[in-house]
DNA sequence: TATGCATTTTACGTAAACGTCAATTAAATT
DNA sequence: AATTTAATTGACGTTTACGTAAAATGCATA
């Protein structure tokens, strides 16, 4: 027995903690495509991985429109060179972008620190 | 002569790049409180580190209200035993969200430099 | 057969984060 | 004094990313 190969629209609801209505709104926005038994549903391994990146995208704070780029770019058909040489300046674009995020984080990150020492250490003098 | 105390908020917009109608919304959510002469407003160094604390937070995809939970972290009133242990798991939450968008920008940056990679070879291919 | 349950389509609603006027007002320059 | 320039205060508009309710459909079970 091989690999199961669809996912139904509420295995993927209970799987990422999202909605029927998501699920539909992204494929309006033609960033899923599953496919129909009869009417309803059927999503592929391929809708499950581009979903994930969705979500990921949002993490990270990217609009579905930037999702939708980032997500072309992997996809992207062979081309020639003036594509290509495009393509790779998006994606310069992009890793600087992701490069600034990872600075921003460390920030916080040790700004929250900063205050969790000083809450720690007034919660140590209250005996 | 000292530091400059005040910061107009045509130097704020050119600074950040951002437009005047955002800072004024800035100011309505409670985040900014510039002084005032006369009519006009004058920033000081306080609502431009503030400034600068909101717009890393909305790179990384906060929304302004989590930006403003993080800020009033910053800004906690010393409090008792259980205020502060609340905060102190505030603060945690807060630090797994940026640890998880650490990994989520990890995961990117590989990805991207694979397409990279791939167009780039491609590209050698072609002469 | 009736009934329940999941799913679908349609379509209006909503919150967040500003954009974009329009009508003052004040300060600076001619 | 007259005029340009910069800023302010409403207030309605817009986009994004879904929420939500209603009505229809289809499969499964009592």
């Amino acid at each position: 027995m091989t690999k199961r190969r669809y996912y139904t629209i509420t295995e993927l609801t209970a799987e990422f903690g999202i909605t029927t209505r998501t699920l539909r709104f992204y494929e309006d926005e033609k960033l899923l495509n599953p496919e129909r038994q009869a009417r309803k549903r059927l999503y592929t391994p391929r809708d499950r991985t581009r979903l994930k990146l969705i979500l990921r995208g949002k993490r990270l704070g990217f609009s579905l429109a930037e999702v939708r780029e980032i997500i072309e770019m992997y996809d992207h058909a062979p081309g020639e060179r003036g594509q290509l040489e495009k393509l790779q300046g998006r994606i310069a674009e992009r890793q600087a972008e992701l490069e600034q995020k990872q600075k921003d984080i460390l920030e916080t990150l040790e700004e929250l620190n900063q205050v969790n020492s000083s809450v720690q250490q007034r919660l140590n003098e209250l005996k």
